[in-house]
DNA sequence: CCGCTGCCCTGCAGGC
DNA sequence: TGCCTGCAGGGCAGCG
């Protein structure tokens, strides 16, 4: 569920009540929540009691916490990943909280002070103890090492990424989801950029112009901050900050979620089509089908 | 190498 | 009321 904006105000939360202390504890409640760490539930938790969280980081919709306080040979080269998959929280929770329903995993700090909790109805995703490693300057966790730097990112190359689109040979949709190509896009930020750049989500890479998919990616930039501003986007209580908080960027998605409903631009109704397995909404009249489309 | 299908889960809305 | 189907913001293995 959560893309981009979504995840960097909750990397932000955890960044201003979690960062800078040091874990007491850790209660793992659902093995499935950390099955990407494959030495198993009980190493996941022996290893971070004592550790100081020194940082929060995110690149698109991985996030992950920095850590010190270990033996000096793997101080600041570890930290925890976290990636909320459809339907994961972190919260910030005082000790007396009743657990919720689908509390995963809770860390427990040293000052006494409030939980950071990971909540996940559908366990899509998870938490990971894992390795630093450098990719073009930047330290990631290993796991993130595949995925190409987001829109947010000052090492972001729009110039670069415009180039490796106009290679690809697929659908523009496609190539906007594909995490290896640009980070932090998912379906919703997809959608509205494609409206917003004018551009059907079945037009083939290959032959959109340097200014269309300059246009696009750019759309795909403005979207998501527009987002992060608003707090996110929020459908219900699923998507939340840290402390429970819902963003308000739904109302102002252009077509998203609207089938039926007038096109922002022009009036004419908005179209859901099925793609991927999911759904995709768009403008008939501000985004014609293309005469060669790349489903 | 690349692209695509199916699947991993739970809960909810809508049709019957 | 309940049962069934389809759908939900993501990603990855495995196949062709």
């Amino acid at each position: 569920m959560p893309e981009l904006p979504e995840v960097e105000v909750v990397r932000r939360g955890v960044a201003a009540h979690v960062v800078g202390r040091t874990v007491s504890g850790v209660d793992v409640l659902h093995p499935r929540s950390v099955r990407r760490h494959v030495p198993g539930p009980e190493d996941f938790a022996t290893r971070l009691v004592g550790r100081c969280l020194t940082a929060a980081r995110r690149r698109g919709k991985y996030m992950w916490l920095e850590l010190g306080g270990g033996p000096e040979e793997v101080d600041a080269g570890e930290a925890v990943l976290a990636h909320l998959g459809m339907s994961g929280q972190l919260l910030v929770q005082p000790d007396e909280a009743p657990d919720e329903t689908h509390l995963r995993v809770r860390f427990r700090f040293d000052d006494g002070g409030p939980q950071l909790r990971f909540v996940d109805q559908r366990t899509f995703g998870g938490l990971s103890l894992t390795e630093l490693v450098s990719v073009d300057g930047v330290a990631v966790p290993e796991p993130v090492a595949h995925i190409a730097p987001d829109p947010l990112e000052p090492v972001f190359d729009l110039e670069a990424a415009v180039a490796r689109m106009r290679k690809r040979r697929t659908g523009v949709k496609r190539a906007l989801l594909d995490q290896t190509l640009v980070s932090g896009i998912g379906n919703i930020y997809a959608d509205e950029a494609l409206w917003r750049a004018k551009l059907h989500w079945a037009r083939p890479t290959a032959n959109l112009t340097r200014p269309q998919a300059r246009s696009l990616l750019g759309a795909a930039v403005e979207v998501m901050q527009a987002a992060l501003t608003a707090g996110g986007t929020s459908f219900d209580d699923l998507y939340v900050n840290v402390n429970g908080e819902s963003g308000y960027f739904d109302r102002s998605l252009a077509v998203y979620g609207q089938a039926g409903l007038p096109c922002p631009r022009c009036g004419t109704a908005v179209r859901r089509d099925a793609f991927m397995n999911r759904s995709s909404y768009s403008c008939p009249r501000c985004q014609p089908t293309p005469r060669n489309p790349h489903y």
